[in-house]
DNA sequence: CTGTTAGCGCCTTCAT
DNA sequence: ATGAAGGCGCTAACAG
């Protein structure tokens, strides 16, 4: 592999030239610059971004971690955010959480380590506190999906309590008065957020929350079908479902056709996320829209913005959901 | 941040030791580690990847390029490889090739420049004289889905060959004599011989392949929407339908629903590579298994064998995919 | 406009 | 077992 140096050897020139011409970062006059040109393609030089990054503490690639690299939810993170990034000439550096502590601090190191410019972060199980040192640091940072008191300008995020409460209330001006809930970890601040929107609705009507009718899942399918299984298990009658994502909502649907209910007449069944399958499921699903997208979307301009002085943006914290009506929830 | 110079000082030894006892690959008397250890841990050390890598030329990182970062498919693959690299400490950096040569050829030059210990590769649209050039390089490559001559101990594929030929044969089996087929971009090797597979199917059963019920998609929901929209336009009548992937099978199925009819009483349909989601749809999707988490799995343990020399196995280069049998597909 | 000279933070012989 | 010294490939003042 060529270095800079045998560039300049073979040019003719010193280090500083050739590094000039391949940062074009200062006046070079034309005939140099030829000629440098030249050398660098016949000897197929590529500049070492290891040691470019060294000597100058930027490496034109932002970090990203998500917890999972799997799943339709942060699939479309990344690539919004690579998108977004990549037209920019930047590149992204991915890691994976995995909702744990140990490896989301891991995680963040690592990518600090590496030389990024700036981190995005999708972390739920790492501190408040340590979030605020992290911002403290001299790496620019961006949180997806978390609001943290003190470093607000630097979260982006969506108002979890009013989709809990949008879905719960759809399926409640329905008719429907016993509605059974499926939750995802109660460990995750979002995941208490949507219950706490669904209690709200309930309230709202004055209808009790019952805890038999409460299931907490891990957002994979299968928990949406242990959910449904454990209720009909207990006998606690119930014409509503509510799930706190759509994957469970998913599992959820299945199970109850094995059951040979039918939905939404026999059961209504409601999603959260509207992450892509939703609507090609049968039926299709009524959920309330998590527009990750758009948050992938201003993460990545915020960086555009203030660490690479590029473009303007006008960045907009707090997403707020909405409701999307399709067919799994009926009228009773 | 604290540098190893800083923590020599403070421990009173020379940078040596310290690097020593960070990489803790020689002998270091147990006095002067605890003492080294000390001062790491009070000035909060942190070794600078990117020094370390540009001092020693290797970096614990394995570079992985695939088409996108969306979808339970691609999905699946980085999650297996990730979950592998990281229980032996190393890490992933993750690119997307977005199926056009010179993405492609970006996303290697940059993990290249990187630093990668080796790259995993699943490209489509850089050639394969490109590929054996890569080879001859100094960092190690292994190709995903794709098998070039020459260079065949480096490739994991699947026999998609083999795969389209099962999936049309299970649905002959059940006596349909006029079968549709919505392809992926012809482009695609892959693509093509599921095709084949496909055409090698009808032909057993002495089956002409008709050019009306053809239709080439693009791997994603609505085009399997659009060919089903497209063959009932058309008129041409057909009672079951094979699909190159699961996501325009269910477009499809989406799609007849949608025109009144039942599946699989008025059609029969058949998905391909058994991501995820097929079975929960409605009707559970028959398909044919694409293995790619195991595929994933191989790569990641291929390079933690060849490059860094941890574990043994068994590397498989070529796949056999199997018929998943569910609910879409039934007897005329 | 171009060249010289220090580093960036760390690893790795080579001595001791 | 430990230290000294020379890079790894490139950037960034500072001169000229």
């Amino acid at each position: 592999m060529a270095t800079i140096y045998d560039v300049s050897v073979m040019a003719g020139v010193s280090l500083a030239t050739v590094s000039r011409v391949v940062n074009n970062n200062a006046k070079v006059s034309e005939k140099t610059r030829r000629k440098v040109l030249e050398a660098m393609e016949k000897l197929d030089y590529r500049p070492n971004a290891i040691a470019r990054s060294l000597a100058s503490n930027r490496s034109d690639s932002v970090g990203v971690l998500v917890s999972q690299l799997e799943g339709p939810y942060y699939g479309t993170m990344m690539a919004k955010i690579e998108g977004a990034l990549r037209e920019a000439g930047k590149h992204v550096i991915i890691a994976a959480g995995h909702g744990n502590e140990a490896e989301e601090r891991e995680g963040v190191e690592f990518l600090l380590n590496r030389g990024c410019d700036a981190l995005i972060l999708d972390v739920e199980s790492v501190s408040d506190d340590y979030l605020v040192e992290l911002c403290r640091g001299d790496t620019p940072i961006v949180l997806i999906n978390r609001y943290v008191d003190g470093i607000a300008d630097r979260c982006i995020f969506l108002d979890n309590e009013l989709g809990g409460y949008l879905a719960t209330r759809h399926v409640l001006e329905q008719g429907h008065q016993q509605v059974a809930y499926i939750s995802g970890p109660l460990y995750k601040l979002d995941v208490r957020q949507r219950l706490a929107g669904h209690k709200r609705a309930l309230a709202e009507r004055g209808l009790a929350f019952d805890e038999a009718l409460f299931f907490e899942g891990d957002f994979q399918e299968d928990s949406g079908r242990a959910g449904v299984n454990g209720f009909f298990e207990q006998g606690r009658p119930f014409t509503a479902l509510v799930c706190a994502n759509d994957g469970m909502a998913s599992g959820a649907i299945a199970a109850a056709m094995e059951r040979g209910l039918s939905v939404p007449s026999d059961l209504s069944v409601m999603g959260y996320d509207n992450v892509r399958f939703p609507q090609y499921t049968t039926p299709k699903l009524s959920t309330v829209s998590n527009p990750i997208a758009q948050m992938g979307q201003m993460a990545a301009l915020w960086v555009l913005k203030h660490v690479y002085q590029k473009g303007e943006v006008t960045v907009v914290g707090e997403f707020v959901p909405e409701l999307v009506v399709r067919d799994s929830v009926g009228k009773i």
